[in-house]
DNA sequence: GTCAAGTTTCTGTATTTACCGAAACAACCG
DNA sequence: CGGTTGTTTCGGTAAATACAGAAACTTGAC
């Protein structure tokens, strides 16, 4: 068992309620709330006992967050039960939600465009100009993920930080470069 | 009443059920797949009649794109109902979209974990530092996105183009640069 | 004012989804 | 091989959500 402090017991409760809105069901959200918080890998039943979910409900639980590479098993010495650990990297954390999503919420509808855009070749033009379009918009949204998916956490949280601090001025002429952006970049990279 | 053809008929029922996974109910979606779709602006009559929604859903749903800003209202000389028009641009709609679910599923999240780690003061450090951590990642990603939303579409397609077209090269040598980015960013915007 | 056309609010029903608990299944020990 | 411990699958129940249809409300014409 895991005695709670209540700002944990409330932070538990408070994601698992995202979760609902991030898609992920209730139970496994704050499952996914604990392991994070708690600084030893657990077992299902510490789980189970913990948040007085069902073992079941823990196990399918389980199995999700270990498939979205969220949770691995570590074993521990002298015991037969497998015990769980979360990703502790909160950047690390975030970029498996995202690209789970994208997988769940971006790829079908791409995928449905695709489609459609082959079969409306007989059908109205104005009809397959506008899935065309959005088509457009979101392959280049997609390849654009693909991209940023390489740069390692640690690199695009300092870029982060440096568009934070970066002043308006200089975005806003970010803005105004257009077509001589990615030319640039070739070029300061390349130094 | 507006005769679908099959294909966009295909269209809106998929659009409709990648609603329900996008958070967005289907009746909702597939209104604006089909408001979308249309050349025209439609009555709520119009798209009642077409999808078999009743009129009171309809009119629910066009609030709630309404208030997203992905839908407003058209009025056709000699008719006295309101008609309804949908955004034609796609980066335009998906930014909405995007816009709109980081206020359903981003903000409170941050808003929870300020509060918590306030709170946590006097617990546990192990467990402060936690969602200190998530804290900072999240804010971080937040600031970013401001920012990018004031660059306008159009820009950003651009981008995204360009950085398609980027060898691959030119990027890993990019993930590479880690803190002369920004640096180098304002050097070169300021050219 | 009254009537007519259009829109929204509200309540009950239906559908979906999450979850529990029991039973089946699997792995490991003596 | 049993027996023990741990995990998964399955069926039923409870809860949440979406939706239809009726009733209430608004707006404009006469």
């Amino acid at each position: 068992m895991f005695e709670l402090t209540p700002i944990m017991e409330k932070f538990i409760l408070q994601w698992g309620e995202m979760g609902s809105t991030w898609g992920i069901n209730r139970a496994t959200a704050q499952m996914a709330a604990l392991l994070y918080l708690s600084p030893t890998p657990l077992t299902a039943e510490d789980l189970s006992e913990t948040l007085a979910i069902a073992r079941s409900t823990v196990s399918t639980g389980l199995r999700e967050l270990q498939n979205w590479g969220l949770v691995k098993i570590v074993h521990i010495l002298g015991d037969r039960r497998d015990h769980f650990e979360m990703i502790s990297d909160a950047g690390e954390l975030f970029r498996v939600i995202v690209r789970q999503r994208k997988a769940r919420e971006v790829d079908p509808l791409l995928y449905m465009l695709r489609r459609s855009v082959d079969a409306a070749g007989e059908d109205n033009a104005q009809v397959r100009e506008r899935l065309q379009e959005m088509l457009d918009f979101l392959e280049m949204v997609a390849t654009l993920y693909d991209r940023t998916e390489q740069i390692p956490t640690k690199t695009l949280v300092r870029i982060g930080q440096q568009m934070e601090q970066m002043p308006v001025e200089t975005l806003s002429r970010l803005v105004q470069l257009g077509d001589g952006f990615g030319e640039s970049l070739s070029k300061i990279v390349k130094r």
